[in-house]
RNA sequence: GCCGCUAUCGUCUAACGGUUAGGACAUCGGAUUUUCAAUCCGGCAAUCGGGGUUCGAUUCCCCGUAGCGGUACCA
């Protein structure tokens, strides 16, 4: 019999949910999910001062939009439960009680500010005066109510070993390890106590993590040790890195999860492309072929496996996450479309106008037709679509491209002949014909010796108030005889 | 400073120790075109440096360099 595989996420609720946070989450679920195994959310609020109230399902709320829901954790719009660490506190201050016992941890009654004094010199491993103090003076200062933390009793001379699934073999030297503060003088448990514990006690098998918590291996390894508990799997993985340098962070730039979704990005495309950062298939390529880069997170969950992890950091190329949502929106039905872009503008479009305009229209997916195909990220239709809603202000011809080497007076005239040409044509826009309406056009520009596209152009400015539109054609058909008739006048 | 991780086009990446080092994004050129796009075709572009091991290193080992991470009673 083989063991369930039982992987887990554990964020903390900070209020922000960062985009590296999400390929971390994505990985570890993928790893639980492809192998029938069960996939734990745990939330990690052991720092008062960082935790935001409402975060907790906020963080619910963004992973289960991906897709990437939990079989085990806080139960969800309720009292969370077990898998909220503050709810383990006594658990916590038990198990740290036992490495004491054990001799794997000490008390320590330091104030922080002697900590600090004592730390001057950053070569040597931090270890505390107390760690030595004899259990009656424990007793004594615990009697008396003095403050305490409690901390690691890291060995001497000893060398800590851990083989990562994907860094392999890698080892320190104990003298170099901190004393670390297992359990806080507020009664809570550092991360180091909080995972130790919560990993063993909901049975995880495979710990995936960021890279950054690499050199906290080693204070586990004594924990797991001192515990008497087993060394699960474990796999760091790569950060991913800011195109400007350094970690992905908010002062370079969006990084945050629920503003890619603002912005519209499409959930599938944005997990789409953070899978592929640190990660590629292993597939049949066939040379000078084009590889595949679509995938979604079902096909993604049965293709992934740790071995296909790349062990460098990559970075963050906003280009290229433009092209996989632009991909996602071009390849998406009309319907399906006109279906999300409706819930992101109810969601998240913050103007009041076009909102009203465009959750009200009935024939909203005649004009999204037109615009699909041209856009990367959902935000940028409301702009596209404006003109069909209200007339824009039509710019100064003569400073329109094209149109800049004609004479304003002709330019009127050209166009006031095109009024008289579309005054003939069916009341029913659906009506029309589109190379009737292209050769009305060129012969106007003819007479007028004008270029032909330079005629468009002129048409398409008056119509759409901008020198950039969706297809003319399909445009006036849907404002209707009437509407073009009043623009161009 | 100390500890640790990493290193293929600008970016994401592929390549049983033997390939003209492949693909994608971006970029540049062309086709298409009533604008902007989209689409199609093509071009430019990489194995960090130095030593080994080997008949042969992008690939394995060592050193250097660079980037990144950690060095909290934050996670």
């Amino acid at each position: 019999m083989t063991t369930t595989v039982r992987t887990r996420f554990a964020p903390s609720p900070t209020g922000f949910f960062h985009i590296g946070n999400l390929r971390t989450a994505l990985y570890s679920y993928a790893l639980a999910k492809g192998n029938k195994g069960v996939f734990v959310l745990r939330v990690e609020d052991t720092d008062k001062k960082r935790y935001v109230e409402g975060s907790i399902d906020n963080l619910i709320q963004i992973i289960t939009s991906f897709g990437i829901d939990y079989d085990e954790g806080p139960i969800k719009g309720g009292k969370y439960g077990p898998y909220v660490q503050s709810e383990r506190l006594e658990i916590y201050k038990k198990k740290a009680e036992e490495l004491v016992e054990k001799g794997y941890a000490y008390y320590c009654f330091l104030t922080l500010d002697e900590v600090n004094e004592l730390k001057v010199d950053k070569k040597i491993a931090f270890r505390s005066p107390h760690r030595n103090l004899s259990s009656d003076e424990v007793k004594d200062r615990l009697n008396k109510g003095e403050k305490y933390v409690i901390r690691l009793k890291v060995p001497s001379n000893r060398t800590l070993t851990v083989f990562d699934e994907l860094l392999g073999k890698i080892e320190w030297d104990s003298n170099t390890i901190d004393d670390t503060v297992l359990l806080k003088a507020d009664g809570f448990p550092t991360y180091h106590l909080g995972v130790v514990v919560d990993d063993y006690m909901m049975g995880i098998t495979h710990i995936t993590r960021g890279i950054e918590w690499l050199p906290s291996v080693p204070k586990h390894i004594l924990l797991f040790e001192g515990f008497g508990y087993p060394f699960p799997k474990v796999a760091h993985m790569p950060v991913i890195l800011d195109p400007a340098g350094g970690k992905l962070s908010k002062r370079k730039g969006n990084v945050s999860t629920s503003q890619f979704l603002e912005e519209g990005y499409l959930e599938e495309a944005l997990l789409n492309f953070i899978m592929l950062l640190g990660w590629s298939p292993n597939i049949e390529r066939k040379y000078g072929e084009r590889e595949r880069e679509i995938f979604s997170l079902k096909e993604f969950v049965e293709l992934f496996d740790m071995k296909d992890l790349n062990k460098s950091s990559p970075v963050f190329d906003r280009e290229k996450l433009l092209w996989f949502n632009g991909q996602y929106i071009r390849n998406m039905g009309v319907d399906k479309f006109v279906e999300r872009f409706r819930d992101w503008s109810k969601k998240y479009l913050k103007d009041d106008f076009m909102q009203n305009k465009i959750l009200n229209d009935k024939e909203l997916g005649a004009k999204l037709v037109l615009v699909k195909d041209r856009v990367h990220v959902l935000s940028e239709i409301p702009g596209l679509l404006r003109f069909f809603y209200e007339v824009i202000k039509i710019p100064n011809l003569l400073e329109v491209k094209g149109l800049d080497s004609y004479k304003s007076e002709d330019l009127k005239k050209a166009i006031d002949d095109y009024s008289k040409v579309l005054s003939s044509y069916d009341e029913d826009s659906s009506k029309w014909i589109q190379d009737n309406w292209v050769a009305d056009i060129r012969s106007l520009a003819d007479k007028y010796a004008m270029k032909h596209a330079d005629m468009f152009m002129l048409v398409r400015v008056y119509i759409c108030g901008s020198a950039f539109s969706p297809p003319l054609f399909e445009a006036m058909q849907i404002l209707g005889k009437e509407e073009c008739i009043r623009r161009i006048n």
